[in-house]
DNA sequence: ATGTGGGAG
DNA sequence: GGTTCTCCCACAT
Protein backbone atom coordinates (compact mmCIF):
# COMPACT_ATOMS: atom_id res chain seq x y z
CA UNK A 1 0.00 0.00 0.00
CA UNK A 2 1.53 3.61 -0.89
CA UNK A 3 2.65 5.70 1.85
CA UNK A 4 1.01 9.46 1.19
CA UNK A 5 2.91 11.58 0.36
CA UNK A 6 4.58 14.15 3.46
CA UNK A 7 4.94 17.86 3.13
CA UNK A 8 8.62 18.20 4.44
CA UNK A 9 8.64 21.58 3.13
CA UNK A 10 7.72 23.22 6.64
CA UNK A 11 9.33 23.66 10.07
CA UNK A 12 6.62 23.30 12.91
CA UNK A 13 7.27 23.46 16.57
CA UNK A 14 5.06 22.64 19.52
CA UNK A 15 5.24 24.14 22.99
CA UNK A 16 4.03 22.47 26.04
CA UNK A 17 3.61 24.58 28.90
CA UNK A 18 4.53 22.14 31.82
CA UNK A 19 1.51 21.80 34.35
CA UNK A 20 0.49 24.53 33.42
CA UNK A 21 -2.20 25.43 35.95
CA UNK A 22 0.11 24.26 38.90
CA UNK A 23 2.59 26.89 37.16
CA UNK A 24 0.34 29.78 37.19
CA UNK A 25 0.03 29.39 40.73
CA UNK A 26 3.54 28.92 41.35
CA UNK A 27 4.66 32.29 39.47
CA UNK A 28 2.37 34.27 41.53
CA UNK A 29 3.98 32.86 44.72
CA UNK A 30 7.35 31.43 44.19
CA UNK A 31 7.32 29.94 48.11
CA UNK A 32 5.08 27.02 46.07
CA UNK A 33 7.83 25.77 43.64
CA UNK A 34 9.34 23.91 45.87
CA UNK A 35 6.33 22.00 47.18
CA UNK A 36 3.83 19.51 46.55
CA UNK A 37 1.38 21.65 45.02
CA UNK A 38 -2.60 20.03 43.74
CA UNK A 39 -5.14 22.46 41.99
CA UNK A 40 -8.27 21.22 42.58
CA UNK A 41 -11.30 21.43 40.76
CA UNK A 42 -14.27 19.77 42.23
CA UNK A 43 -13.51 16.71 44.01
CA UNK A 44 -9.88 16.06 42.03
CA UNK A 45 -6.92 17.28 41.67
CA UNK A 46 -6.97 18.36 37.83
CA UNK A 47 -3.04 18.75 37.63
CA UNK A 48 -0.21 19.16 39.88
CA UNK A 49 3.77 20.49 39.99
CA UNK A 50 6.26 18.18 39.39
CA UNK A 51 7.00 17.92 43.08
CA UNK A 52 3.54 16.52 44.12
CA UNK A 53 4.24 14.08 41.10
CA UNK A 54 7.41 12.88 42.58
CA UNK A 55 5.26 11.82 46.09
CA UNK A 56 2.89 9.92 44.03
CA UNK A 57 0.07 12.32 43.04
CA UNK A 58 -1.11 12.57 39.56
CA UNK A 59 -3.70 14.46 37.14
CA UNK A 60 -7.54 13.91 37.87
CA UNK A 61 -6.88 12.38 41.14
CA UNK A 62 -9.60 12.20 43.92
CA UNK A 63 -8.49 14.75 46.42
CA UNK A 64 -9.55 12.67 49.25
CA UNK A 65 -6.42 10.16 47.41
CA UNK A 66 -4.24 13.17 46.83
CA UNK A 67 -4.40 14.00 50.82
CA UNK A 68 -3.57 10.26 52.01
CA UNK A 69 -0.67 9.82 49.84
CA UNK A 70 0.93 12.91 50.75
CA UNK A 71 -0.94 14.66 53.45
CA UNK A 72 1.01 17.79 53.10
CA UNK A 73 0.12 18.55 49.98
CA UNK A 74 -1.11 22.16 49.24
CA UNK A 75 -4.13 22.28 47.79
CA UNK A 76 -5.41 25.40 45.73
CA UNK A 77 -8.84 25.77 44.01
CA UNK A 78 -8.76 26.04 40.15
CA UNK A 79 -12.34 26.30 39.03
CA UNK A 80 -12.68 29.85 38.34
CA UNK A 81 -10.04 29.63 34.86
CA UNK A 82 -10.41 33.61 34.75
CA UNK A 83 -6.18 34.09 35.52
CA UNK A 84 -5.33 30.22 33.59
CA UNK A 85 -7.26 32.35 30.35
CA UNK A 86 -5.16 35.23 30.70
CA UNK A 87 -2.13 33.85 31.11
CA UNK A 88 -2.26 31.86 28.14
CA UNK A 89 -3.35 35.09 26.41
CA UNK A 90 -0.48 36.62 27.63
CA UNK A 91 2.19 33.89 26.91
CA UNK A 92 0.53 33.43 23.37
CA UNK A 93 1.11 37.16 22.24
CA UNK A 94 4.90 36.77 23.69
CA UNK A 95 5.46 34.04 21.83
CA UNK A 96 3.29 35.16 18.83
CA UNK A 97 5.65 38.66 18.84
CA UNK A 98 8.99 36.83 17.86
CA UNK A 99 7.10 34.41 14.64
CA UNK A 100 7.35 35.96 11.48
CA UNK A 101 4.12 35.88 10.11
CA UNK A 102 2.25 35.31 13.13
CA UNK A 103 1.28 31.75 12.49
CA UNK A 104 0.77 30.55 16.30
CA UNK A 105 -2.16 28.40 16.57
CA UNK A 106 -3.15 27.90 20.73
CA UNK A 107 -4.48 24.08 21.38
CA UNK A 108 -6.17 24.87 24.97
CA UNK A 109 -4.77 26.69 27.62
CA UNK A 110 -1.30 25.33 27.41
CA UNK A 111 -0.18 24.59 23.98
CA UNK A 112 0.70 26.18 21.40
CA UNK A 113 2.06 25.52 17.34
CA UNK A 114 4.18 27.52 15.74
CA UNK A 115 5.10 27.65 11.80
CA UNK A 116 8.69 28.88 11.83
CA UNK A 117 9.25 28.09 7.82
CA UNK A 118 9.86 31.62 6.95
CA UNK A 119 11.76 32.28 9.88
CA UNK A 120 14.02 29.16 9.19
CA UNK A 121 14.45 29.52 5.79
CA UNK A 122 15.39 32.92 5.79
CA UNK A 123 18.44 31.84 8.69
CA UNK A 124 19.73 28.65 7.15
CA UNK A 125 19.55 31.08 4.48
CA UNK A 126 22.55 33.15 6.22
CA UNK A 127 24.57 31.03 7.50
CA UNK A 128 28.14 30.50 6.84
CA UNK A 129 28.86 26.86 5.49
CA UNK A 130 32.79 27.61 6.85
CA UNK A 131 32.04 28.87 10.55
CA UNK A 132 28.85 27.03 11.80
CA UNK A 133 30.09 26.64 14.95
CA UNK A 134 29.69 30.69 15.35
CA UNK A 135 26.26 31.68 13.92
CA UNK A 136 24.14 33.81 14.75
CA UNK A 137 20.45 33.73 14.71
CA UNK A 138 18.41 36.95 13.28
CA UNK A 139 15.01 37.06 15.27
CA UNK A 140 14.20 40.81 13.02
CA UNK A 141 14.07 40.83 9.59
CA UNK A 142 14.01 44.87 9.95
CA UNK A 143 17.01 44.71 12.21
CA UNK A 144 19.75 41.93 11.85
CA UNK A 145 21.30 42.66 15.06
CA UNK A 146 18.92 41.50 17.13
CA UNK A 147 19.42 38.21 17.94
CA UNK A 148 21.25 35.48 19.82
CA UNK A 149 24.47 33.14 18.79
CA UNK A 150 24.95 29.81 18.89
CA UNK A 151 26.59 26.84 17.44
CA UNK A 152 24.98 25.11 14.54
CA UNK A 153 27.16 22.57 14.41
CA UNK A 154 25.01 20.93 17.01
CA UNK A 155 21.29 19.81 17.72
CA UNK A 156 20.04 22.25 20.68
CA UNK A 157 19.02 19.59 23.03
CA UNK A 158 17.56 16.07 22.98
CA UNK A 159 16.77 14.22 19.99
CA UNK A 160 14.67 10.99 18.42
CA UNK A 161 16.84 8.86 18.43
CA UNK A 162 18.81 9.95 21.04
CA UNK A 163 22.27 10.31 19.75
CA UNK A 164 25.91 11.55 21.00
CA UNK A 165 26.38 15.48 21.16
CA UNK A 166 28.77 14.77 17.73
CA UNK A 167 28.46 17.58 15.13
CA UNK A 168 26.65 16.98 12.52
CA UNK A 169 28.25 15.86 8.95
CA UNK A 170 25.77 17.52 7.29
CA UNK A 171 26.69 21.35 6.02
CA UNK A 172 24.05 21.87 3.19
CA UNK A 173 21.98 24.44 4.47
CA UNK A 174 19.15 23.51 2.52
CA UNK A 175 18.96 20.18 4.21
CA UNK A 176 16.07 19.23 6.14
CA UNK A 177 18.64 18.43 8.79
CA UNK A 178 20.18 21.73 8.85
CA UNK A 179 16.58 23.27 8.80
CA UNK A 180 15.22 21.43 12.19
CA UNK A 181 19.01 21.94 13.75
CA UNK A 182 18.50 25.71 13.60
CA UNK A 183 14.95 25.63 14.59
CA UNK A 184 16.00 23.54 17.89
CA UNK A 185 18.38 26.30 18.60
CA UNK A 186 15.21 28.59 17.98
CA UNK A 187 12.82 26.33 20.54
CA UNK A 188 16.03 26.32 22.57
CA UNK A 189 16.38 30.09 22.62
CA UNK A 190 12.14 30.62 23.14
CA UNK A 191 12.26 28.41 25.81
CA UNK A 192 15.01 30.24 27.83
CA UNK A 193 12.71 33.54 27.04
CA UNK A 194 9.69 31.95 28.47
CA UNK A 195 11.35 30.48 31.42
CA UNK A 196 13.77 33.84 32.78
CA UNK A 197 11.39 36.14 31.46
CA UNK A 198 7.85 34.65 32.26
CA UNK A 199 8.72 32.34 34.95
CA UNK A 200 7.23 29.20 32.90
CA UNK A 201 8.88 26.29 32.01
CA UNK A 202 7.67 24.30 28.70
CA UNK A 203 8.35 21.24 26.50
CA UNK A 204 9.37 21.49 22.90
CA UNK A 205 9.05 19.68 19.80
CA UNK A 206 10.61 20.36 16.21
CA UNK A 207 9.65 18.66 13.20
CA UNK A 208 7.63 19.53 10.05
CA UNK A 209 3.97 18.87 11.11
CA UNK A 210 2.09 19.47 13.99
CA UNK A 211 1.11 15.37 14.47
CA UNK A 212 5.20 15.05 14.50
CA UNK A 213 5.89 18.07 16.58
CA UNK A 214 3.87 17.32 19.35
CA UNK A 215 4.01 13.60 19.41
CA UNK A 216 8.09 13.90 19.48
CA UNK A 217 7.89 16.69 22.09
CA UNK A 218 6.51 13.95 24.53
CA UNK A 219 9.33 12.36 24.95
CA UNK A 220 11.23 14.38 26.85
CA UNK A 221 9.20 16.22 29.63
CA UNK A 222 8.74 18.29 31.36
CA UNK A 223 11.33 21.07 30.53
CA UNK A 224 13.04 19.86 28.08
CA UNK A 225 12.89 19.41 23.94
CA UNK A 226 13.07 16.64 21.42
CA UNK A 227 13.90 17.26 17.24
CA UNK A 228 12.68 14.02 15.14
CA UNK A 229 15.96 13.59 13.50
CA UNK A 230 15.81 12.86 9.61
CA UNK A 231 15.98 10.56 7.38
CA UNK A 232 12.24 11.15 6.93
CA UNK A 233 11.80 8.98 4.15
CA UNK A 234 12.90 4.89 3.93
CA UNK A 235 16.33 4.72 1.85
CA UNK A 236 17.19 1.45 0.70
CA UNK A 237 16.91 -1.19 3.95
CA UNK A 238 16.53 1.43 6.71
CA UNK A 239 13.38 2.42 7.25
CA UNK A 240 12.66 6.19 7.90
CA UNK A 241 13.02 7.78 11.28
CA UNK A 242 9.28 8.85 11.03
CA UNK A 243 7.72 5.16 10.97
CA UNK A 244 10.57 4.21 13.47
CA UNK A 245 8.80 6.76 15.54
CA UNK A 246 6.09 6.44 15.00
CA UNK A 247 5.07 2.24 14.81
CA UNK A 248 5.81 2.01 18.86
CA UNK A 249 3.01 4.38 19.64
CA UNK A 250 0.05 3.05 20.49
CA UNK A 251 -2.67 3.85 19.29
CA UNK A 252 -4.59 6.00 21.60
CA UNK A 253 -1.43 8.10 21.85
CA UNK A 254 -1.70 9.50 19.08
CA UNK A 255 -3.64 12.75 18.00
CA UNK A 256 -6.86 12.19 16.28
CA UNK A 257 -7.15 9.12 17.66
CA UNK A 258 -9.35 8.69 20.06
CA UNK A 259 -11.36 6.92 22.47
CA UNK A 260 -13.73 5.98 19.91
CA UNK A 261 -11.51 5.47 17.20
CA UNK A 262 -9.17 3.31 19.23
CA UNK A 263 -11.90 1.46 20.46
CA UNK A 264 -12.94 0.13 16.67
CA UNK A 265 -9.60 -0.33 15.64
CA UNK A 266 -9.10 -3.03 18.36
CA UNK A 267 -12.11 -4.14 18.21
CA UNK A 268 -11.43 -5.39 14.68
CA UNK A 269 -7.33 -6.26 15.60
CA UNK A 270 -8.51 -8.79 17.75
CA UNK A 271 -11.67 -10.29 17.13
CA UNK A 272 -13.68 -11.17 19.53
CA UNK A 273 -10.87 -12.46 21.92
CA UNK A 274 -8.34 -11.01 23.61
CA UNK A 275 -9.46 -7.67 25.49
CA UNK A 276 -6.56 -5.75 26.78
CA UNK A 277 -3.84 -5.89 24.75
CA UNK A 278 -1.69 -2.53 23.34
CA UNK A 279 -2.69 -1.74 20.15
CA UNK A 280 0.64 -0.07 18.29
CA UNK A 281 0.54 1.69 15.33
CA UNK A 282 2.67 -0.75 13.70
CA UNK A 283 -0.22 -3.71 14.45
CA UNK A 284 -2.70 -1.39 12.56
CA UNK A 285 -0.25 -0.57 9.58
CA UNK A 286 0.89 -3.89 9.08
CA UNK A 287 -2.28 -5.95 9.22
CA UNK A 288 -3.01 -8.12 5.90
CA UNK A 289 -4.94 -5.97 3.69
CA UNK A 290 -5.00 -2.92 5.64
CA UNK A 291 -5.04 0.43 3.62
CA UNK A 292 -7.26 3.37 3.42
CA UNK A 293 -10.39 1.27 2.13
CA UNK A 294 -10.48 -0.92 5.08
CA UNK A 295 -9.73 1.46 7.90
CA UNK A 296 -12.65 3.56 6.07
CA UNK A 297 -15.06 0.52 6.54
CA UNK A 298 -13.84 -0.28 9.85
CA UNK A 299 -14.72 3.58 10.92
CA UNK A 300 -16.53 5.06 8.02
CA UNK A 301 -20.58 5.00 9.07
CA UNK A 302 -23.02 7.33 9.56
CA UNK A 303 -21.44 10.29 11.83
CA UNK A 304 -17.94 10.03 11.28
CA UNK A 305 -15.93 12.33 9.08
CA UNK A 306 -15.96 11.65 5.47
CA UNK A 307 -12.07 10.33 4.20
CA UNK A 308 -11.61 9.03 7.59
CA UNK A 309 -10.29 5.94 5.74
CA UNK A 310 -7.56 7.80 3.93
CA UNK A 311 -6.58 10.45 6.82
CA UNK A 312 -6.51 7.73 9.57
CA UNK A 313 -3.77 5.87 7.16
CA UNK A 314 -1.50 8.99 6.38
CA UNK A 315 -1.74 9.42 10.48
CA UNK A 316 -0.52 5.83 10.89
CA UNK A 317 2.49 7.01 8.64
CA UNK A 318 3.09 10.09 10.34
CA UNK A 319 1.92 11.87 7.52
CA UNK A 320 -0.32 15.39 8.49
CA UNK A 321 0.08 18.50 5.91
CA UNK A 322 -2.45 20.68 8.02
CA UNK A 323 -1.87 23.90 8.88
CA UNK A 324 -0.95 26.14 11.66
CA UNK A 325 -4.12 28.25 11.76
CA UNK A 326 -3.07 32.07 13.07
CA UNK A 327 -5.07 32.56 15.71
CA UNK A 328 -8.30 34.46 16.07
CA UNK A 329 -9.03 38.00 17.25
CA UNK A 330 -12.54 36.35 18.74
CA UNK A 331 -13.69 32.54 19.63
CA UNK A 332 -16.38 30.67 18.44
CA UNK A 333 -17.94 29.91 21.34
CA UNK A 334 -17.94 31.60 24.88
CA UNK A 335 -19.12 29.16 27.67
CA UNK A 336 -19.70 28.78 30.98
CA UNK A 337 -20.13 25.46 33.16
CA UNK A 338 -20.77 24.00 36.15
CA UNK A 339 -21.10 20.30 37.59
CA UNK A 340 -23.71 19.49 40.48
CA UNK A 341 -23.80 16.73 43.03
CA UNK A 342 -27.68 17.26 43.28
CA UNK A 343 -30.29 19.73 41.32
CA UNK A 344 -33.41 18.24 41.08
CA UNK A 345 -35.53 21.60 41.59
CA UNK A 346 -36.31 24.28 39.53
CA UNK A 347 -35.77 26.86 42.25
CA UNK A 348 -32.05 25.69 42.44
CA UNK A 349 -31.91 25.82 38.67
CA UNK A 350 -33.05 29.40 38.50
CA UNK A 351 -30.26 30.51 40.81
CA UNK A 352 -27.41 28.39 39.06
CA UNK A 353 -28.50 29.73 35.87
CA UNK A 354 -28.41 32.89 37.30
CA UNK A 355 -24.68 32.65 38.40
CA UNK A 356 -23.67 30.99 35.47
CA UNK A 357 -25.10 33.89 33.27
CA UNK A 358 -23.35 36.49 35.72
CA UNK A 359 -20.14 35.35 34.85
CA UNK A 360 -21.14 34.32 30.94
CA UNK A 361 -21.78 38.08 30.57
CA UNK A 362 -18.62 39.44 32.14
CA UNK A 363 -16.78 36.85 29.87
CA UNK A 364 -18.73 38.12 26.88
CA UNK A 365 -17.18 41.88 27.67
CA UNK A 366 -13.83 40.87 28.55
CA UNK A 367 -13.19 38.17 25.38
CA UNK A 368 -15.78 40.57 22.85
CA UNK A 369 -15.53 44.16 23.74
CA UNK A 370 -12.47 46.18 22.19
CA UNK A 371 -10.81 48.41 25.27
CA UNK A 372 -8.32 50.51 22.93
CA UNK A 373 -6.88 52.19 25.65
CA UNK A 374 -6.95 51.98 29.40
CA UNK A 375 -8.45 55.63 29.15
CA UNK A 376 -11.63 54.20 27.42
CA UNK A 377 -14.06 52.79 29.85
CA UNK A 378 -16.20 51.45 27.27
CA UNK A 379 -15.15 49.87 24.09
CA UNK A 380 -16.55 48.58 20.58
CA UNK A 381 -18.31 45.33 20.16
CA UNK A 382 -15.69 42.72 18.35
CA UNK A 383 -18.73 40.32 17.57
CA UNK A 384 -21.67 39.43 18.32
CA UNK A 385 -23.30 35.90 18.83
CA UNK A 386 -26.04 35.81 18.02
CA UNK A 387 -27.27 31.84 19.49
CA UNK A 388 -27.44 30.63 23.15
CA UNK A 389 -27.43 27.94 23.62
CA UNK A 390 -27.93 25.53 27.18
CA UNK A 391 -26.86 22.81 27.95
CA UNK A 392 -27.58 20.06 30.30
CA UNK A 393 -26.29 16.75 31.34
CA UNK A 394 -28.85 14.38 33.03
CA UNK A 395 -27.42 11.79 35.64
CA UNK A 396 -28.01 8.46 34.65
CA UNK A 397 -30.00 6.13 36.95
CA UNK A 398 -27.85 4.56 39.81
CA UNK A 399 -28.92 0.86 38.86
CA UNK A 400 -27.29 1.28 35.33
CA UNK A 401 -23.45 0.04 35.02
CA UNK A 402 -22.75 -2.75 32.67
CA UNK A 403 -23.16 -4.08 29.10
CA UNK A 404 -22.60 -0.73 26.82
CA UNK A 405 -25.76 0.87 27.07
CA UNK A 406 -24.35 4.48 26.49
CA UNK A 407 -24.63 7.21 28.94
CA UNK A 408 -22.15 10.24 29.24
CA UNK A 409 -25.07 12.47 27.26
CA UNK A 410 -25.39 16.33 27.04
CA UNK A 411 -28.51 17.61 25.92
CA UNK A 412 -28.89 21.00 24.39
CA UNK A 413 -31.25 23.69 23.05
CA UNK A 414 -30.58 26.78 21.10
CA UNK A 415 -32.13 30.19 20.57
CA UNK A 416 -31.38 33.93 19.74
CA UNK A 417 -29.40 35.75 21.78
CA UNK A 418 -31.38 38.53 23.20
CA UNK A 419 -30.08 41.88 22.12
CA UNK A 420 -30.48 43.57 25.53
CA UNK A 421 -27.23 41.50 26.53
CA UNK A 422 -25.01 44.07 24.38
CA UNK A 423 -26.29 46.81 26.46
CA UNK A 424 -23.50 48.44 28.36
CA UNK A 425 -25.41 50.41 30.52
CA UNK A 426 -27.35 47.74 32.48
CA UNK A 427 -25.62 46.05 35.47
CA UNK A 428 -24.49 42.76 34.81
CA UNK A 429 -26.88 41.58 37.58
CA UNK A 430 -30.05 42.70 35.96
CA UNK A 431 -28.90 41.63 32.38
CA UNK A 432 -28.45 38.16 34.23
CA UNK A 433 -31.92 37.79 35.76
CA UNK A 434 -33.50 38.93 32.51
CA UNK A 435 -31.99 36.41 30.30
CA UNK A 436 -32.61 33.33 32.75
CA UNK A 437 -36.30 34.49 32.92
CA UNK A 438 -36.46 35.60 28.85
CA UNK A 439 -34.62 32.66 27.36
CA UNK A 440 -33.16 30.27 29.38
CA UNK A 441 -35.79 29.04 31.95
CA UNK A 442 -38.05 28.90 28.49
CA UNK A 443 -35.30 26.68 27.17
CA UNK A 444 -34.05 24.44 30.55
CA UNK A 445 -38.21 23.37 29.97
CA UNK A 446 -37.79 22.71 26.71
CA UNK A 447 -34.96 20.24 27.63
CA UNK A 448 -37.04 19.31 30.96
CA UNK A 449 -40.60 18.99 30.15
CA UNK A 450 -41.55 17.19 33.35
CA UNK A 451 -41.38 19.47 36.47
CA UNK A 452 -40.14 17.07 38.79
CA UNK A 453 -37.90 13.59 38.29
CA UNK A 454 -34.89 14.91 36.76
CA UNK A 455 -31.56 15.59 38.49
CA UNK A 456 -28.35 17.46 36.71
CA UNK A 457 -24.88 16.93 36.92
CA UNK A 458 -23.94 19.70 35.17
CA UNK A 459 -25.08 22.68 33.33
CA UNK A 460 -23.63 24.90 30.33
CA UNK A 461 -24.55 28.15 28.94
CA UNK A 462 -23.19 29.39 25.86
CA UNK A 463 -22.88 31.80 23.25
CA UNK A 464 -21.94 31.21 19.60
CA UNK A 465 -22.78 31.91 16.38
CA UNK A 466 -20.45 35.12 16.28
CA UNK A 467 -20.57 38.20 13.27
CA UNK A 468 -17.55 40.11 13.38
CA UNK A 469 -18.80 43.28 13.52
CA UNK A 470 -16.51 46.09 10.84
CA UNK A 471 -13.38 46.83 11.31
CA UNK A 472 -11.42 43.85 10.97
CA UNK A 473 -7.88 45.21 11.51
CA UNK A 474 -5.01 43.19 9.99
CA UNK A 475 -2.68 41.80 12.69
CA UNK A 476 0.77 43.23 12.18
CA UNK A 477 2.25 40.12 11.62
CA UNK A 478 5.58 41.20 12.16
CA UNK A 479 6.50 42.64 15.20
CA UNK A 480 9.36 44.52 15.84
CA UNK A 481 11.19 42.41 18.27
CA UNK A 482 13.29 45.10 19.64
CA UNK A 483 10.84 47.39 20.48
CA UNK A 484 9.50 44.61 22.67
CA UNK A 485 12.79 44.19 24.45
CA UNK A 486 12.34 47.77 25.12
CA UNK A 487 8.68 47.85 26.20
CA UNK A 488 9.96 44.92 29.04
CA UNK A 489 12.52 47.80 30.15
CA UNK A 490 9.38 50.35 30.44
CA UNK A 491 7.45 48.65 32.75
CA UNK A 492 10.46 47.34 35.15
CA UNK A 493 11.39 51.14 35.72
CA UNK A 494 7.39 52.01 36.05
CA UNK A 495 6.91 49.33 38.84
CA UNK A 496 6.48 50.54 42.04
CA UNK A 497 5.95 48.59 44.91
CA UNK A 498 2.95 49.95 47.27
CA UNK A 499 4.34 49.53 51.12
CA UNK A 500 5.52 51.79 52.67
CA UNK A 501 7.90 50.18 54.11
CA UNK A 502 9.96 48.28 51.33
CA UNK A 503 12.85 49.23 50.04
CA UNK A 504 13.33 50.74 47.51
CA UNK A 505 15.18 48.85 44.80
CA UNK A 506 16.81 49.58 41.62
CA UNK A 507 15.37 47.31 39.22
CA UNK A 508 17.69 46.63 35.75
CA UNK A 509 15.98 45.37 32.76
CA UNK A 510 17.18 41.61 31.96
CA UNK A 511 17.37 41.00 28.25
CA UNK A 512 16.72 37.18 26.54
CA UNK A 513 19.94 35.08 27.05
CA UNK A 514 22.42 35.02 24.50
CA UNK A 515 23.23 31.47 24.38
CA UNK A 516 21.87 30.75 27.44
CA UNK A 517 19.77 28.07 28.38
CA UNK A 518 17.22 26.78 30.72
CA UNK A 519 17.74 25.69 33.51
CA UNK A 520 20.65 28.31 34.02
CA UNK A 521 20.82 31.84 34.95
CA UNK A 522 20.35 34.56 32.41
CA UNK A 523 23.39 35.83 31.49
CA UNK A 524 23.32 39.62 31.65
CA UNK A 525 24.49 41.00 28.29
CA UNK A 526 25.97 44.08 27.37
CA UNK A 527 23.77 46.61 25.38
CA UNK A 528 23.98 45.69 21.92
CA UNK A 529 23.22 47.88 18.76
CA UNK A 530 19.51 48.05 18.49
CA UNK A 531 18.33 46.29 21.79
CA UNK A 532 17.65 49.31 23.61
CA UNK A 533 18.03 52.24 22.05
CA UNK A 534 14.71 53.33 22.74
CA UNK A 535 13.62 57.03 22.57
CA UNK A 536 9.76 56.82 23.36
CA UNK A 537 7.93 54.64 25.96
CA UNK A 538 5.26 52.22 24.83
CA UNK A 539 2.44 52.37 26.98
CA UNK A 540 2.03 48.75 27.06
CA UNK A 541 4.35 45.50 27.72
CA UNK A 542 3.21 42.05 26.88
CA UNK A 543 6.19 40.48 29.07
CA UNK A 544 6.93 40.33 32.81
CA UNK A 545 8.89 42.41 35.75
CA UNK A 546 11.03 41.61 38.07
CA UNK A 547 9.78 41.90 41.50
CA UNK A 548 11.37 44.21 43.51
CA UNK A 549 11.14 42.55 46.49
CA UNK A 550 12.26 38.48 45.87
CA UNK A 551 13.47 39.43 42.24
CA UNK A 552 11.32 36.67 40.86
CA UNK A 553 10.22 37.31 36.95
CA UNK A 554 5.94 38.26 37.40
CA UNK A 555 3.94 38.35 34.40
CA UNK A 556 1.40 40.84 34.25
CA UNK A 557 -1.32 39.06 35.26
CA UNK A 558 0.03 37.73 38.15
CA UNK A 559 1.46 40.90 39.84
CA UNK A 560 -1.94 42.19 41.75
CA UNK A 561 -1.82 38.45 43.54
CA UNK A 562 2.21 38.33 43.67
CA UNK A 563 2.08 41.84 46.31
CA UNK A 564 -0.91 40.25 48.05
CA UNK A 565 1.79 37.46 48.51
CA UNK A 566 4.32 39.79 49.70
CA UNK A 567 2.18 41.96 52.10
CA UNK A 568 0.22 39.05 53.66
CA UNK A 569 1.15 38.48 57.12
CA UNK A 570 3.03 35.05 57.89
C1' DA B 1 -30.23 27.24 12.03
C1' DT B 2 -30.31 23.54 15.43
C1' DG B 3 -28.58 19.50 17.82
C1' DT B 4 -25.28 15.66 18.43
C1' DG B 5 -20.85 13.54 18.56
C1' DG B 6 -16.03 13.26 18.69
C1' DG B 7 -11.57 15.36 19.26
C1' DA B 8 -8.36 18.26 22.00
C1' DG B 9 -6.12 19.96 26.86
C1' DG C 1 -15.32 5.64 30.91
C1' DG C 2 -15.79 9.34 34.40
C1' DT C 3 -13.87 12.65 37.49
C1' DT C 4 -13.20 19.40 35.50
C1' DC C 5 -14.23 23.32 32.49
C1' DT C 6 -13.72 24.44 28.50
C1' DC C 7 -13.05 25.12 22.88
C1' DC C 8 -13.19 23.40 18.09
C1' DC C 9 -14.87 20.94 14.06
C1' DA C 10 -17.81 17.95 11.22
C1' DC C 11 -22.07 15.82 10.30
C1' DA C 12 -27.11 15.38 10.01
C1' DT C 13 -31.29 17.43 10.10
Amino acid sequence: MAVPPRNDGRVILHLDYDCFYASVFEVEQPALRSLPLAVQQKQIVVTCNYEARRRGLHKLQLIKDAKRICPDVVIVLGEDLTKFRNASKELYLIVRSFIWGGRVEKLGFDELFLDVTEMIDYNTGVLNPNDLSNSFFVLDRKDPTVGFAYDATRYQGLTFPATEAAPIAQKDPFSLEMRLLVASHFQWFLRSHMEHEIGFTATGGISTSKLLAKLVGNVHKPNGQTTLLPPYTAAGDNPSNVTHFMDDHEIRKIPGIGSRVAERLKAHISGAESVDEKITVRDIRQLPGMGPPLLEKILGGPGSAKGVGTRMWSILHGVDNTDVLEGRDVPTQISIEDSYGRLDTLESVRRELVTLSRSLIRRIRTDLLERSDESTPQGRWLAHPRTLRLSTRPRPPPDMDTTRAYNFNRISRSAPLPSFMFSLDENIDALAERLVKESLLIMFRKLHPEKAGWNLSLMNVAVTNMVETAGDQKQSSGRDISKMFRQQETVLKDWTVQEPESPSVSVQASRAPIGGSPGTEPQSAEAEDGWDDGDEDEPLASSGVLCPICGACIPHFAQVAHETYHSAPE
